[in-house]
DNA sequence: AAACAAAAACTACCGCGGTAGTATTACCGC
DNA sequence: GCGGTAATACTACCGCGGTAGTTTTTGTTT
């Protein structure tokens, strides 16, 4: 019933984990805790939680070898943002929405106050995506 | 950071509980259990999620009183759907977009295969809903 | 009323996200 | 090479979704 690729449900500290790895490309525990200082985590927290991240296959990190210096670990994202957030998306829309991308717009149209100029955002898109689908037919 | 309104963050079980009672609008643990007959739980599993459900304010049954026969509690929904779909779909956009409507629909139509018909669809909604925002301006 | 069946209550357990303290290890400077 | 510091490892705990067995209550039927 359910989407079954619960492998992108990331909790909240997980997905700014996430987002900091992707916007260094890679980064130890002190550059993900330095990026989440507004959090007021510690430490120690944010390792537990790229350790627990490892085994679940999101991150990695490389021995240290003999880079740089410091042995610390330098963790690096396995999984893309565009995979995550098409997972957790596309689980959203199978959850409540039936996998109908109308539905699921449909409800964001009703739902928010979409200004003027969103909506011709939107509009501009549609357009947009329509010229490449017809290219590719 | 992430939205806080984690009220509306149900889990699988729990959403297709709260849709069987949506569709009644009320009903009894073997409603909800026979509606879930393809899940294969125990009639207990789904129970003891509709007390805990209830310890949520999700759901609220009624005592029994003296109606129809049976002692069994009938339960009926604390939240609509529409404020759950709400809930969830706006906790989405704002972790994963930062509230972005715009981005939102940009993934959307890129990482989805999406038909000719559906863009049309698309269209229509929006050109629809333009319609409903001048109105109200 | 006693027995039976059905429902609810209680209890327990797993996994995981999140949080963090304590212990151990390893580098680095003297 | 020794000591200090910084990093990792280990351990623990909470809450909650999910799952279900066991016990108790309660309504029904003979």
């Amino acid at each position: 019933m359910a989407s079954d690729d619960r492998t992108y449900r990331l909790g909240d500290l997980q997905l700014e984990i996430m987002k900091v790895l992707w916007r260094f490309g890679a980064a130890t525990v002190a550059d993900v805790h330095g990026q989440l200082a507004g959090e007021r985590l510690a430490y120690t927290t944010v390792a537990t939680m790229l350790r627990k991240m490892e085994d679940r296959r999101l991150v990695a990190h490389e021995a240290p070898s003999s880079d740089g210096q410091g042995r610390k670990f330098v963790y690096r994202p396995l999984v893309s943002e565009r995979e995550v957030t098409r997972g957790m998306t596309g689980d959203l829309v199978e959850r409540l929405f039936e996998g109908s991308l109308a539905s699921t717009v449909s409800h964001l149209l009703e739902e928010r106050d979409v200004s003027a100029e969103e909506l011709a955002e939107l509009e501009r898109l549609i357009k947009e995506h329509k010229r490449g689908r017809a290219k590719r037919d």
